[in-house]
DNA sequence: GCAGATTGGATTTTT
DNA sequence: TCCAATCTGC
């Protein structure tokens, strides 16, 4: 996403194109900007922000500038308080989501919710699928999870997807989904559909506060725009109101998540429900040389178009796209890291100018044996996520039930974490007696009806838990998250308890986490001044602490998805195991999947800033035998070979050993690159 | 017959 | 890597 636009020919002096200027400048209705892979498209959006601040005298509490992640929302806040030198206070930066949850917060009565309603993560919400539907089977559950969510997004009611059903399975799920969302009010919770999803009801529902918020908001920027699903840009047409005033920006080309609900049909929508749209596109791209962008947009044209765009740079064509036939997955992975070695030596390049980008997650595999083995630095996109591990799921779920008694599933969690005494005898009585009642666990614990059920030493543990619970509850209503949290801690005796429970070395990097968690929770308290309950909701919607440093200034070589690529840049890209069946992917063969499957790899290809390279196995090992792969009908569709004349002979293992034992001999010789780089940490 | 080990297979992911 | 299915040894 830093597009560190290189000044050419043709510039006015801010360093902005003509088209740049038109989007930034363009006031008098609903905007959409396409924006071409690396045109500058981030740089459109914080300069407008800027332009509207600065010279239209519009207050910062008046803009909203809303992205998918908070990666993206924190890149815009820096690049801003860059530019202007200070963040401009008031100003809503902001995903979709955490605008969502705080329109939730604000309007929560309405809703019927309390003001430390739960945020349930996507496990907890498969824990009560799972409850509902009484089904065992993972796939299938998964199943049902994603169709309730996709008809969330899609804003369609319980009721709604029941008629709409298209067979029995559906009409199932239906019922499922109704419970599922009588489950979730239950236990005063929200899942993150619905922090989009209420927002737009509301809004809807209620002109007084549709009245409201759309006072609150003179301009919306939407970055990302062919990412929003129904339920989003609904959002968008509320809060924009009949002003119309937003700035959407979006690349049709690389809509690649369709699979969760996003609708490209969005753009399109656009053109129609704001018929004076104003359509601007932004061409010139600042990052790839001329070869790899006429690759991109020669395979581009294969997918049909509602706006044709056309990149062009001012890049010198560059260098040529290389397409490498290799005979299995491990000379692939030895013939990339070989061509990189070599590459790299001879370009005096970093190790992290080079991306090697996959399909899917396992093919990563093979590359970082590969790495390892040549002791090359690399680092792994993705990964778990810190709100994912389980001691931060344990102490969060503490933390959730202090704010609200009526979540069950942290009740759960943290009765039986550590072991208190409390076993699934236990609670399968007390949920019984809940649900018989109408009640949480929390309070269902507490009456003489469900004492009278159970004995003395089933009954003392539980009561002992509750009183731990409302002691808690009472400081924590008085005192700050930063006091309160550090006796818990204690309290719970969390420390030990990981000590028993792990080997030492995990326990360590565990209790390591609690510390930082601890630290995170401090300064959100004292610094932010931020209430438990707000922290514990902003937390449900962060996958990664906000710390910057992770991987900058460390040299590596970049492995990752093409979905999690989208955004970024690379001097030299690998694209690996580009064949039929993986991409595009097997499960993706009917037309509109294939497109997708086109813009990933278009996505893929624009990636790169100077070289390309593109890999394919002539077989694959499929158990115990090879078996034969062709390549990805993409190749030919970007206008290439399928094997470039370099390298006609197939790569095999042992030669492409030997090439790499040479050049690691070759290398140990310059002093300037170190063979014993680091390796990433094991884990 | 069962636990533990081994093998094999894998869409894509954020909030 | 991670998870599920299959195999091995008792």
């Amino acid at each position: 996403m830093s597009s560190s636009a290189p000044v050419t020919t043709g510039f006015s002096p801010s360093g902005l194109n003509p088209r740049q200027r038109e989007a930034i400048h363009y006031l008098d209705g609903p905007l959409l900007v396409l924006a071409g892979a690396g045109s500058g498209k981030t740089r459109v959006i914080t300069e407008k922000i800027v332009h509207l601040i600065e010279t239209c005298e519009i207050k910062p509490h008046q803009i909203a500038a809303i992205t998918f992640t908070n990666k993206a929302a924190l890149e815009m806040s820096e690049r801003i308080a860059k530019r202007m030198d200070k963040s401009p206070k008031g100003l809503t930066i902001a995903t979709f989501h955490s605008l969502g949850l705080r329109m939730v917060r604000e309007e929560a009565k309405t809703l019927g919710y309390k003001p430390g309603f739960s945020i349930f993560d996507s496990a907890d919400c498969l824990g009560i699928i799972n409850e509902l539907s009484g089904t065992t089977d993972k796939a299938k559950l998964r199943w049902l999870q994603t169709t309730i969510s996709l008809w969330k997004n899609g804003l369609l009611s319980p009721v709604e997807a029941a008629e709409a059903a298209k067979d029995e399975e559906e009409a199932v799920a239906a019922r499922i989904y109704r419970d599922y969302a009588n489950s979730l009010h239950a236990y005063q919770a929200v899942d993150f559909d619905d922090l989009i999803r209420l927002p737009v009801t509301l809004l809807q529902d209620s002109a007084e506060i549709r009245q409201k918020w759309q006072d609150k908001f003179r301009h919306i920027l939407v970055d990302e725009y062919q990412d929003t699903n129904t339920a989003q840009y609904r959002l968008l047409q509320q809060l924009t109101g009949v002003r119309a005033s937003f700035t959407a920006v979006g690349d049709d080309d690389q809509a690649i998540y369709g699979w969760r609900g996003a609708d490209v049909e969005n753009l399109r929508r656009l053109t129609e429900d704001f018929p004076q749209l104003k359509v601007i596109k932004l061409e010139q791209n600042y990052r790839s040389t001329g070869k790899i962008l006429g690759a991109a947009n020669t395979l581009i044209q294969n997918n049909p178009k509602l706006f044709a765009k056309s990149l062009w740079s001012e890049h010198g064509p560059g260098a040529n796209i290389n397409v490498i036939a290799c005979a299995e997955g491990e000379a692939e992975a030895e013939t990339v890291i070989m061509k990189l070695q070599g590459h790299r030596f001879e370009h005096r390049a970093k190790f992290s100018d080079y991306a090697i980008l996959y399909r899917s997650n396992h093919q990563a595999r093979l590359f970082e044996q590969a790495l390892r083995q040549q002791r090359i630095p690399y680092v792994l996109s993705g990964g778990q996520s810190f709100f994912d591990k389980a001691e931060i799921k344990d102490l969060l779920a503490y933390l959730r039930l202090l704010v609200n008694d009526d979540d069950d599933p942290a009740f759960i969690r943290a009765a039986t974490t550590p072991r208190r005494g409390i076993g699934s005898q236990t609670l399968a009585t007390l949920g019984r007696y809940a649900a018989e009642r109408q009640i949480s666990l929390f309070a269902a614990m507490f009456e003489e009806g469900f004492a009278a059920q159970v004995n003395s030493r089933v009954l003392q543990p539980l009561r002992e838990f509750g009183e731990f619970i409302n002691r808690f509850q009472w400081r924590a209503q008085r005192e700050s998250a930063a006091d309160v949290f550090p006796d818990l801690l204690a309290a719970i005796d969390y420390e030990n308890w990981l000590y028993d429970q792990e080997e030492a070395r995990t326990a360590e990097t565990r209790w390591a986490n609690v510390q930082e968690f601890h630290a995170w929770i401090t300064k959100k308290s004292d610094d932010d001044g931020k209430t438990l309950a707000e922290i514990v909701q902003t937390m449900a919607l962060m996958s990664m602490l906000e710390r910057r440093d992770q991987g900058e200034g460390y040299d590596a070589v970049q492995l990752s998805t093409l979905h999690a690529a989208k955004g970024l840049e690379f001097g030299h890209v690998f694209l690996v195991g580009i064949e039929e069946g993986i991409l595009p992917h097997r499960e993706s063969q009917e037309a509109e999947k294939l497109e997708e499957e086109r813009r990933l790899m278009y996505v893929g290809i624009t990636r790169a800033q100077r070289s390309l390279h593109i890999t394919w196995c002539e077989k694959r090992r499929q158990g115990k035998d090879l078996v034969p792969c062709e390549p990805s009908r993409f190749i030919e569709e970007m206008g290439c070979e399928t094997a470039s004349s370099a390298s006609k002979e197939l790569v095999d293992k042992s030669t492409s050993t030997a090439k790499l034992d040479f050049l690691k001999a070759m290398l140990q010789k310059t002093p300037e690159i170190d063979p014993e780089a680091p390796c990433p940490p094991l884990s």
